[in-house]
DNA sequence: CTGAAAGCGCTAACAT
DNA sequence: ATGTTAGCGCTTTCAG
């Protein structure tokens, strides 16, 4: 399958060779090229890495790992690279990982517990010094707790249950904050687009709507929280159910932007003005919230910096320090909940 | 940082503690657990598995490298997999890969030469077996050449002067079958919003450009065609520009879809209709063309395939014959070019 | 049919 | 100040 350029070759020399060249032994080089070198002069150093230069040495990274335990790489678990919540995790990784020469595995599930546990396993097989696994737990989820971490380091970013160190939102009270604005702009039956009612996250953003629900003095309509699985399809899929069913709403908080967008879709299709006859907010802010029209409205966070974050943790880099491990939030206002409509009477 | 579950432990025991439970030698133990048991009695080998799957034995998959030459661990180099391009390869790679047990190292360049040169040599440096190159090479690109490639085999997504195999689009005739349309629904002043100069990708759809136009008899205006780089802004921005240097013209060829999308915001502002006064098609299809108002015309093709045929051909897997190098395109119209209306006047 | 021994390339006691 | 030695865990001649 494949041509041979006529260009230099590896192995570009082992550490055996340089010793020969420079007439020292091999311990004296990996002396010299590691920085144990305290007690060797500096000409001997010269010319070990004179010989090293001139070989083009680099040091086997699989004898080092072998002899050491030390990989330099992590794994990076996330459900579908395809998401655009997840891609922009994984550029955070990278770029914390890739300046300090870390390698980064990635690995795509589709949050079935049997890809977990199988890509859970190939990456300790390949002997990763620590893993992020991004996408959120589930409810009872024990296919992770027989695996055998054995000393290799874990960062989750979003809720779980794992005893593991995380990094994540307030989700709760960033849903919170959606229905705040939606009852602010006069919203008072606000559907609840959820995920599968075992996901994590989907629990502790539904617990944010209920709350604020009820700060607002509003009733509590089980018919409004419609379970999805945060793609657009379903989020489509649940408010044709709701029209179908004749469930009133004037507001939709949607606990992922492409349920939201399918939400948007929906009720397009059934005549339904968004915002005027309802108001509609995502969460997430991933990019396409501002290429649809009309514009969506979200929970706004760095998806970026959550990457980001879980690497310095994991990676214990000198910013590691400045990692929150509960990233800020914010609501961007769009023009799915614009508010032209002021709120009829000014709730308690 | 972490805490440690009390799980089970790796090293889950060694091809040696296995041998002394099964009362054999190493060598056994390895025959028996990779196929080349033909001179075993069964007896022993069910005595080797038995005594295997009790320690809950994994080959150190280290040693193995260390041994074989073989990582069971391919690179992927991107520009960046926050691009909606990319993310599809990376997944299209990623089905491949998995499923037979090979990782996927995953590296952003941003398109920087000394990037995509430093993690040429990270990947090099931890033995990937394989390495696919995706984002398209630029013109006269000699930094790459210099690289001890050894025997690693390499694939290559988009055109490219490195000469190893590469799975890709006819870009030139993605580009003018775009033209031809635009053509058929009466446009004559062509708007080209192409890449930069030397990006390969970008001259190879420029080609194209240039030989519908000339099919068509209309006249090439060298001040239709503005570089780019392939964001939404800069799309933005030449047709701005475009519109304050008093170019006319009646459609718009993208070379990519974020350009096109910044195309559309730009005639938006400016107050032109989209497709009625400039119809406009993007190129890759993208999933963000179906999200955008108008929804837009575009190049399609799936970067899903052409990331599994790049994988397979790397990997060469059962299917590998089946992974076309050069992978078909179709034209997918949308509202951004649809014929509805005809322009009032047949320019020029 | 099976095992002993060499060694992949490196690091780290343990000398000297 | 430097070298010798003993592995890391595995595969693979080469001998029985």
């Amino acid at each position: 399958v494949n041509r041979e350029p006529g260009t230099p070759r590896r192995p570009a020399g082992t550490a055996k060779q340089v010793a020969a060249r420079a007439g020292v032994s091999v311990t004296t080089v990996s002396r010299v090229l590691n920085g144990r070198a305290d007690a060797i002069p500096p000409e001997t150093q010269r010319r070990v890495i004179r010989a090293a230069t001139e070989l083009g040495y680099r040091p086997n990274s699989l004898a080092v790992a072998l002899r050491r335990g030390v990989t330099e790489t992590v794994g990076l678990i996330v459900p579908d690279i395809g998401d655009a919540y997840f891609h922009q995790i994984a550029r955070g990784v990278g770029d914390v990982a890739q300046p300090i020469g870390y390698g980064v595995l990635l690995t795509n599930t589709d949050r079935d517990p049997v890809r977990e546990e199988a890509v859970v396993n190939m990456l300790l097989d390949k002997h990763v010094d620590g893993l992020i696994f991004a996408g959120g737990g589930v409810e009872g989820d024990t296919h992770l707790n027989d695996v055998a971490w054995g000393s290799t380091k874990v960062v989750m970013v979003g809720p779980h249950e794992l005893d593991f160190p995380s990094v994540r939102v307030d989700d709760a009270a960033a849903v919170s904050s959606a229905v705040d604005h939606l009852v602010a702009i006069g919203r008072r039956r606000i559907l609840c687009l959820t995920g599968q009612p075992s996901w994590l996250v989907s629990q502790e953003r539904l617990a944010g709507y209920l709350r604020a629900i009820q700060a607002h003095g509003l009733e509590h309509d089980a018919a409004l929280v419609m379970p999805g699985d945060f793609t657009r399809t379903s989020g489509q899929k649940r408010v044709q159910d709701a029209l179908a069913l004749g469930v009133r709403f004037d507001g939709v908080v949607a606990f992922n932007d492409y349920c939201a967008i399918g939400a948007v879709d929906a009720l397009f299709d059934a005549g339904r003005r968004v915002p005027e006859d309802v108001a509609v907010v995502g969460c997430d802010d991933i990019p396409e919230a501002q290429l649809v029209r009309p514009t969506l409205s979200s929970i706004s966070f760095s998806q970026y910096e959550l990457g980001r974050a879980a690497a310095a943790l994991l990676l214990d880099t000198a910013d590691a320090h400045l990692a929150l491990q509960t990233q800020p939030h914010t609501l961007s206002v769009r023009q799915s909940s614009s508010l032209s409509v002021q709120p009829r009477e000014p709730p308690d």
